[in-house]
RNA sequence: GCGGAUGUAGCUCAGUAGGUUAGAGCGCUGGAUUGUGGCUCCGGAGGCCGUGGGUUCAAAUCCCAUCAUUCGCCCCA
């Protein structure tokens, strides 16, 4: 039986093609946190798995996480998420670090469940966090360094949605406005996050089972229903509007609006699956047809630093998935032709192979990135396998060219060749290596 | 964990009333063309038809199982 060559299930390789496309991705990620003073940092893979325990749902730690027991007999979990791991470091140094704390980091996760569209079992997540801001500026600079990497990316407003919405209003609802229990606001929440993939009938159905007889009789699933429908802050009943947290919500949309983030909008419906959550929430919803579905989310969690035994730390975060954005970017054909870093592949004519290794140490020396055919196959082959490579420059050094030290540069993209010095030869590829850039 | 679809050459796929030695395009490779790619022409390599079992004189084709890929459900970090 031969060894399988694919890689594990729903891990993947990363050809060379591929990690250019993920270098990409990630470099963009990175400069517009770093624009807006964030900073990466990172930590192992493995975590104990209790850290996942005290928070997240039951399902998601029992069967949805890589977990194994070492050599001394701990518990230890393949991290499944960031979140757990960037409270327990800020929890760690608490007392130490300036705040407000700006944290990004790009780890890979690992989830155990089946593959599909959007969601493998090991991806890369971008982390943005904000620790120490209690009001809503946090959220609103988290959404606005969202919004900068899809502007960054060249995606424009219409391509995407950023629909907002807070835990707390939603607790306001249901508790004050619904008069509910804890058990019943906790079912319906789960309920509300997938109520846009569910027929009425069962959403009505399952509503009503939650409600107790007297709530249903008062119609409470039609009220619910109603509420559920509105679109815009503005047409919520007096008594909610005039909550807190619904103006919270208002002026946190007219700061996004300030800095022309035209397409934020409220969205009851958005819950996030995480209990953790403890006030606004944000989802970014990819608007092409073929792709609608939510691309990240993030939201306030202020609890979770205090969970290491510290004073609370008030903290906004969102979490975005290599995978999902890779997706979005493809949807709207915004990813560039990536060439490979290196700048030259060499093609040496005849038996040239030691005396031109002068004048290749000499252009690598200046700088440039390159490649030796070093086969001794016929021209046309070396030129192929080179354009294969999508590298942009062939290099030909054969004795002419070493006799006057005038060598053929050819541009393999148009066709054209020149001939030049070594010297200028490295300034040609750096020029156009930058306007790459 | 549940359901659907799909597994034939490196890739995309033809190929069933079951019947010689399983095909095409692209790709790969050699040559025409021993100092220069993409076009053209000629040649070549490459397949236990996912795997195992069953039915049959005979299976890529029919049946069962299994594995893999994929889409969806559950769940969602």
């Amino acid at each position: 039986m031969a060894l399988s060559t694919q890689p594990y299930k729903g891990a993947r390789d990363f050809y060379p093609e591929d990690k250019r496309l993920q270098k990409y991705i990630f470099n963009v990620w990175r400069k517009v946190a770093e624009r807006y003073g964030y900073e990466e940092h990172d930590a192992p893979i493995l975590e104990p798995l209790e850290l996942y325990l005290a928070k997240s749902g039951e399902e998601i730690v029992s069967e949805q996480t890589y977990a194994f027991e070492d050599r001394g007999g701990r518990k230890v979990a393949i991290r499944p998420e960031w979140t757990p791991t960037v409270s327990r470091m800020v929890a760690a140094r608490r007392q130490e670090l300036a705040y407000p704390l700006r944290l990004y980091a790009i780890p890979n996760l690992w989830r155990y469940e089946r593959p599909q569209r959007g969601r493998l079992r090991e991806h890369w997540q971008l982390n943005v966090d904000i620790f120490g801001v209690d009001g809503f500026m946090a959220e609103a600079e988290l959404i606005q360094v969202a919004d900068g990497i899809l502007k960054e990316f060249g995606a424009t407003h219409d391509m995407y949605a950023i629909h907002i919405n807070s835990r707390k209003l939603m607790d306001f609802i249901m508790f004050d406005y619904l008069a509910l229990d804890g058990v019943q606001a906790h079912t319906l929440t789960k309920l509300i996050d997938r109520m846009n993939k569910i027929p009425r009938e069962s959403f009505m159905a399952e509503a009503d089972a939650i409600f107790a007889p007297s709530q249903r009789d008062a119609g409470a699933s039609n009220k619910l229903l109603g509420l559920l429908k509105i679109k815009q802050l503005e047409h919520l009943p007096e008594a909610i509007r005039l909550s807190a947290p619904a103006q919270e919500l208002k002026q946190l949309l007219d700061m996004l609006r300030e800095a022309r983030i035209t397409n934020a909008i409220f969205d009851i419906t958005i819950m996030r699956g995480f209990d953790y959550y403890t006030g606004i929430v944000f989802e970014i919803f990819d608007k092409n047809p073929e792709n609608n579905r939510s691309m990240m989310g993030g939201g306030r969690y202020d609890g979770l630093v205090g969970l290491f035994g510290v004073e609370p730390v008030p903290t906004v975060g969102f979490g975005w998935g290599d995978v999902t954005m890779q997706n979005f970017l493809e949807g709207h054909d915004l990813l560039p032709t990536l060439r490979p870093d290196t700048d030259v592949y060499v093609i040496l004519i005849g038996d040239v192979y030691a005396p031109a290794q002068r004048v290749i140490q000499e252009l690598r020396s200046m700088g440039a990135n390159v490649a030796v055919d070093a086969t001794g196959r016929k021209p046309d082959k070396q030129i192929k396998a080179a354009a294969k490579k999508g590298i942009h420059y062939a290099m030909f050094i054969g004795e002419r060219e070493m006799a006057d030290e005038q060598y053929e540069i050819r541009n393999l993209l148009t066709g054209t060749s020149e001939r030049h010095s070594a010297a200028r030869i490295v300034s040609i590829v750096k020029d156009y290596r930058e306007d790459d850039d």
